[in-house]
DNA sequence: CCTACCGATCGGTAGG
DNA sequence: CCTACCGATCGGTAGG
């Protein structure tokens, strides 16, 4: 039989393993908003341990060194932590691609950047990216939320978009390019992520240069103009 | 703040939700490799309701109508239940596949055919598919199992192969077009089954309608023979 | 931000 | 396949 629940941390659930005890030292005071920050922290961590339904409030609390209730004093509970989380990561996901976005025009090397960016951050950041598209953030209506991650999905929209004025993509296509598009990177990303496509044999070199290639194909896969 | 806990069910933890009580009544006796099928159906559609990590035996056991220590009986642990969906999954992806390449020959549409039957298993069997590429997976060495998983990434290899055999592809970039096509598939799959493609307005038609443009896409980024 | 507590699970073992 | 139990959590409330 597979010994996954001693050689993954993937789950965590009660009277499985021993809690470790506290490693981090009691702080005396935090100040205004410096708990709420440490919680955000601490919970990044756990969910890549553990994953967004491994993370418990408790446990985060242990982790900065506060009692099991004090979280409650910055949200109303385990899903608005789990929710900040993923307001962070659109946020930190829209910065990311704009960055990369920067000083390019043309509408294919603009939609192959988002996609690295993609990639990338989900790599980079794999807590805040499961959380984003996890069952917390589905139903979630807080506004700064759900604007940073309209933003996002706006970029991909206008970019797809300027490819079909461009005359790269069939007049009327751009919600089948844009699902196409982000299925690739989003696809990838999961892959990658999940280790799936290196214990294939699929994920040589770095992450920059596997989304280049791949998201060549899916540019390649465009008219010429 | 987001009522998520009660919106969807995603999660299941202690002292959140009163548990249902009995709904299947119990049956007086199973005969070999009963309770074991009975199980591993409700495995499944435990995990539909709430997610890999939110499944757990002693429910399994609850809506089968046994005691909970009854599984034991059948299986080692928690996770040799969810290996043994898994390995049911492998086997069905690898099936729905064969069924749709029989009679095809032409590398481009093998491989076309190959990514909707993914797509299209994906969203019929969400739970299989989840469990599939799930934690209790990764670290697993049943026999059964990597052999199910070995012949299913096997046919995505093989006819990646063949696309190179016909000069569809340049020669050596097999793996390269392999995790392409393979991330496309896996992220549409993935955007479907969460409900994200058609929140976002881009999943219009069936399932296989939509595998088939988005496929599309990919297929025609390959040269011309 | 803390102490004390509650009700509700869970995975698993002992022993039949 | 069942009864009885154990240890370990959890989310959350009361009340300060």
């Amino acid at each position: 039989m597979c010994l996954v629940s001693t050689s993954n941390g993937t789950r965590r659930r009660p009277g499985r393993f021993p809690r470790a005890r506290r490693t981090t030292p009691r702080r005396t005071r935090y100040h205004h908003g410096d708990l709420r920050d440490a919680l955000l922290k601490a919970a990044v961590e756990l969910v890549e341990e553990l994953g967004p339904d491994g993370f418990t409030l408790r446990e985060a609390a242990r982790k900065v060194g506060v009692t099991h209730t004090a979280p409650y004093r910055h949200f109303a509970d385990r899903d608005a932590l789990l929710v900040a989380v993923a307001e962070e990561g659109f946020q930190g996901l829209h910065a990311a691609a704009l960055a990369r976005l920067a000083g390019l025009t043309e509408p294919r090397q603009r939609l192959q950047a988002l996609g690295i960016a993609y990639v990338e951050y989900a790599v980079a950041h794999p807590s805040h990216f499961r959380v984003m598209h996890g069952g917390v953030a589905d139903a979630c209506s807080d506004p700064a939320f759900v604007q940073a991650k309209a933003a996002t999905f706006g970029l991909l929209i206008e970019i797809v978009g300027a490819c079909e004025a461009a005359g790269l993509i069939p007049a009327g296509s751009v919600p089948r390019y844009a699902l196409s598009a982000w299925a690739t990177v989003h696809g990838l990303a999961d892959l990658l992520m999940s280790g799936a496509a290196h214990r294939m044999g699929l994920a040589d070199g770095s992450v920059e240069a596997i989304a280049r290639e791949v998201t060549a194909n899916v540019i390649s896969g465009l008219r010429t103009p």
